[in-house]
DNA sequence: ATTTTACATTACCAATTGGATATATAACCA
DNA sequence: TGGTTATATATCCAATTGGTAATGTAAAAT
């Protein structure tokens, strides 16, 4: 399972993991940050940590003692272009509501 | 790692998986047919397929000795919810040309 | 009735993962 | 200098994972 995609979505399917890249989708933050919300030892977080970085999903800079990581959009962007492989398989119900209503116009003509 | 979502995520965590889903998504498939792409043992592809069906990711009917499966809409609409959080992040730069060549239209008003 | 087809289940193995404790490193602070 | 803060690394452990070969089962086909 050496491949990026299957290290992004290996990286996200860990709610710890989850939450952090969702507080770093909102800026910047230090590992002890990233840490903060759980009950977890420091070195679990640090652990949690590297497997965002080695999929690519964050970068960590240094200032200080600190670790600032920050979000990376590539690996985003790709698992955002699998998914659009399923498009017609996820396309919601409102959707399908909006399309239908639209046949039901008192002037329903296409143009 | 219990939840919907992690569930998910780490089926896909798989190229074999992730072909799979993908051949799904054309339409029904035996067991034989996601298998066969593959240099597997039947054991293994039969592993694989429970991955997916444990996530909810498909569901297999029957049909005489055959186990048609098929793909299943939710856990892929849970997961497209998901990336929306990161639309800020992944929103590429094609969008932001399109926005940007709006605004150099010769008549670029808004109507 | 027997064989074949399609699939599941079992038992086993090596590698990976998620957690813990303990220890190391490195920069700041007093 | 010595202590504190932020983080990393080293072990260790149990559980999970991805693969295999061997066997079981149920329906179809001959």
């Amino acid at each position: 399972m050496t491949d990026a995609l299957s290290l992004t979505l290996a990286a996200l399917a860990d709610p710890t993991r989850r939450a952090m890249v969702l507080r770093l989708s909102q800026g910047v933050a230090t590992v002890s940050d990233l840490g903060a919300p759980f009950a977890l030892s420091q070195p679990a977080i640090s652990k949690h940590i590297k497997v965002l970085e080695r999929a690519g999903l964050i970068s960590r800079s240094k200032a200080a003692q600190f670790r600032p990581c920050r979000l990376e959009r590539a690996p985003l962007v790709q698992l955002t272009d699998f998914m659009d492989h399923f498009r017609q398989v996820t396309e919601n119900q409102m959707d399908h509501l909006e399309s239908y209503l639209a046949t039901l116009q008192p002037n329903g003509d296409s143009k």
